[in-house]
DNA sequence: TGTACATCAGTGAACGCGCGTTCACTGATGTAC
DNA sequence: TGTACATCAGTGAACGCGCGTTCACTGATGTAC
């Protein structure tokens, strides 16, 4: 094939990040990165002329995956004028949406990613995980005090969600935490 | 070595089925058939004596994981003299403490194993794994409905103080879901 | 502006390694008489 | 109860395969003049 243009090659670059965050969501980490560098539409032997490590990557795609999170809850913001509890609401009843639980490439990183990060992936990842949890938190709260007991039963509902999927009680489990959410507030 | 008596090969086995049910909660279903058989005392070649593949151990595991976690809600009924709110609230207190995060070999199996359900394990583990969800919902709950939303908040706060391990938040998400899950009751 | 050449993004095959699984073998156990 | 032998739990090496990473090579790009 034969030298690329530098925009090529950032643009390249960039979309084998977009890749990685969606793919490592949806399967976990342990994609390969043969599987990954296809999926980008190129092959496993240029993938360090980009990256040091499969593990540096990971960071990469998980920093990709939470500036993704912070822009939804962006946009969020914005349909509804500012209104931050109308916005928190919305986020919330997507969160725990049918669609969400089935595509978590596009979904929340602190819930697809919770495993990885605790056992498999090295501090740069963890870190950026747990900034972006804080943050989402934060924006979560209806109080000084609540917001991370909020994001605990979002993430938990989500991924009891998708480990029952097939069954009726995942359902019932979206429905009961969104219940809980949306009572008190 | 040469043939082991019956009751010997039988205990084998159990053994087996414990230090992969351990092992599992710990590092992930990922964990390979010789470390787990050298964990357990044993050789790689001996594994296919007992199961029919790595996967059907998996369910085995996964069903013995959720064994213990029932006996464990039968133990703290007996401690307090069959009062459920105050045998919920100690289970609470374990399940939210720093030691439960710590050691996840002897913890829950609905969180340590919701990601490898979700994505890498057979439907038995599946099957095994929702049934569970759903008694220990049921036992959690404190009127018909909030089972479901209770366990999320565990669930999650678990898998999130685990993924920030390291940082003062994960203490932090403990401390807020044990909160939530005290106040009202 | 045009030409000569050095650079380097991407290719595809190879590296050593660990995976799940299979298999020939061992020898104490369990059984038939 | 004692003996002969078939059974089979466990061993350890091997199977094919996919992993993360390396490397010689290609040839269009970018640069020096």
């Amino acid at each position: 094939m034969g030298r690329v243009s530098q925009a090529q090659a950032q643009e390249n670059r960039e979309r084998v990040v977009t890749t990685a965050s969606r793919l490592f969501r949806e399967k976990g980490t342990g994609v390969s990165v043969a599987d990954l560098m296809k999926s980008a539409g190129l092959t496993q032997g240029g993938f360090y002329k980009q990256f040091a490590s499969k593990e540096a990557l990971i960071g990469e795609a998980a920093a990709h995956a939470f500036t993704e999170l912070t822009a939804r809850r962006a946009t969020e913001l914005d349909e509804h004028h500012g209104q931050q509890d109308d916005a928190r609401q919305s986020l919330i009843d997507y969160y725990l949406s049918a669609h969400h639980r089935d595509n978590a490439a596009g979904g929340c990183p602190a819930a697809a990613l919770a495993a990885d990060v605790s056992r498999d992936t090295g501090d740069a990842a963890r870190e950026i995980y747990t900034e972006g949890v804080r943050e989402f938190a934060e924006w979560l709260s209806t109080d000084d005090e609540d917001g991370l007991a909020r994001l605990a039963t979002m993430v938990g509902a989500l991924l009891l969600a998708r480990a029952t999927h097939g069954s009726p009680l995942s359902d019932e489990i979206l429905h009961a935490a969104h219940t809980a959410l949306s009572d008190d507030s």
